[in-house]
DNA sequence: CTGAAAGCGCTTACAG
DNA sequence: CTGAAAGCGCTTACAG
């Protein structure tokens, strides 16, 4: 079953399917619904390897990884899988020890021929991988870095969105005194979700907006919270900017004799292992990682077609996370509540 | 960079390149060294779409994956993907979905040309998934099957052994009282694991083995450990069959006021994202679940080149676990201990 | 044990 | 907008 086959049923030269199989630029509308069906009757699939190996394009990229979680490095793995196997590029796994020469394995690669990299953040935001790459003028996608500009193609969460849209709905459940928890300030994931948190509140009207500071560690958050309770006691919900501090959250919360969520709602950001493990399960976002990863695949497949005029154009990619409501979020007790 | 560069290099007609980068049969050692000197002097690396295009093995392989949990999954991603992009076979990835039709996918990779797939239980327990893969005269490599004996090729880990080690390090430590708490009654892993349980306590000249019957879950957990604790007060350890009963052992413990591990010495299997998070963290065992599908990968690779007289033997892996001891397990007290 | 020929299934130029 | 030719980098037969 090959290229041929299909050409054949569809009564058109070879190069047709192949120009429609690759995008169907330069090729009339009905030749076109013509190979279609031939390929859909037929059930024909494209050989991967030897589109790779007859083709221009990159067609082995390099996934560098640095000691991410385990949940991420599922969903990283699983989107870029189905959409390079989907693309027929070979996917090349490999882990930036951050211990000793970072830069050794990513070298290999290069050497090896790979030229295309999907580098998630921290990868792309190190100096000393960007400088080896942009030397051997490879092509790589930044996923979540920290600084936009300097990448050519990038894809991230939107954190400002997710953010802002998580506090509009504490603000529908009837909540009016919420405390943000903020993440590490050099965060920028962080900057962008106390971001979209104060439009949100701004946009309701809100003028009282307490923020701790916080450092995504357990302990900050156990400190940020005691701190909010203590200075903002009418408040009835706390955002925390990841999910460790708001089990932290939690355990204060217990601690004080406070029930989740009936005195005092609590949710958090990213979906991490703790969020569905502590009790209650806290409510919070998930980022599309699998989706940030096909994306990023996609972007090297295509960036391969560009002309050098479209080199100063950047592409960056911004996706929409999901709100997950679980059992620590719910309205506000109606009855004033007390606290020393 | 090719292999005829290499082939120049060498001083040999390409096919003598192509014969000892293939496993070096039929070559002579001289010729041999020749061919690998300049393969990593010119830093030649394989082509793999003109392998896969010109090669008879299978080049894509499909594997199988069905709800497991995030940590499994990357583990077993990242190997199987470190192992086919060496072997240059293209990686697709493909969900069983449970509910529905269970097999449309793996139909639709089959008539897509997939002839080799990477199946970790339960798909490969699955009789529906089994018959459609005979009836396309597919190959498949089965990961932790339930049935050893229905797969020409499978790659488990060794409960058993680490169940023996585990028990061993208990009775090292100084435990002589040890309660064991099984898993479900129908799982094999669960099986392997009190036999290897029973034959350490055997081979230390223990008696008494108290075994109360679990079913994996926290709740059933909690249940065998009040049981334990009330039918055998004077033992000193628990060993649970995963870390979900071990972490309700521990949550039994702390409500009887036992100490874990001063009092009572706790410890799971799996080590799944609970044995990290809860108090104190949880000695536990790992699977070598990367290895595993490396091996599954290889498996597949090595089958192509099988005659079909071979046909009737049966290749079964078992890979060995890791012992992991975290803060749950230590010396029993030396003072008796007093227990209603 | 080693080599010359043909071909895997596509895409890239190059023509019309 | 469409097609005939050449070739991507390997491996498979087939000879010696």
């Amino acid at each position: 079953m090959t290229i041929d086959d299909v050409a054949a049923a569809a009564g058109v030269s070879r190069m047709t399917v192949s120009r429609v199989l690759r995008g169907g630029h330069l090729v009339r509308a009905p030749l076109q619904e013509r190979v279609f069906a031939a390929v859909k009757k037929l059930n024909y699939r494209l050989n991967v390897s030897a589109r790779a190996l007859a083709g221009s394009g990159p067609s082995r990229v390099g996934l560098v990884y640095s000691n991410p979680s385990q949940a991420f490095l599922s969903e990283l793995l699983t989107g870029a899988l189905k959409e390079s196997s989907k693309l027929g590029m070979q996917l090349t796994l490999t882990a930036d020890a951050e211990t000793h020469d970072r830069t050794a394995e990513i070298d290999a690669l290069l050497r090896s021929g790979v030229q295309a990299f999907v580098l998630p953040s921290p990868a792309c935001d190190a100096p000393d991988v960007l400088k080896l790459l942009r030397e051997a003028q490879a092509r790589w996608v930044a996923i979540s870095p920290a600084n936009l500009e300097i990448h050519r193609f990038s894809v991230s969460a939107d954190h400002f969105d997710i953010a802002g849209r998580m506090t509009t709905r504490l603000i529908e459940l009837g909540h009016r005194h919420i405390g943000f928890i903020a993440g590490s300030a050099t965060s920028k994931g962080a900057a962008e979700r106390l971001r979209g948190h104060l439009r949100a509140m701004a946009a309701a009207g809100i003028k009282k907006c307490p923020v701790e500071q916080g450092a995504f560690t357990f302990q900050s958050g156990l400190e940020a919270t005691e701190k909010m309770l203590a200075s903002f006691p009418e408040c009835t919900a706390i955002i925390a900017c990841n999910d460790d501090m708001a089990a932290a959250a939690i355990s204060v919360a217990h601690r004080h004799h406070l029930d989740v969520p009936r005195d005092l709602t609590v949710v958090g950001f990213d979906d991490t292992p703790i969020a569905s493990i502590v009790s209650p399960a806290i409510t919070t976002a998930r980022q599309p990682i699998a989706e940030m990863a096909q994306s990023a695949i996609r972007l090297l497949h295509t960036a391969s077609n560009l002309t050098s005029e479209d080199d100063n154009k950047r592409t960056q990619k911004v996706l929409p996370c999901t709100l997950i409501e679980r059992e620590s979020s719910g309205p506000p007790r109606v009855a004033a509540r007390l606290r020393a």
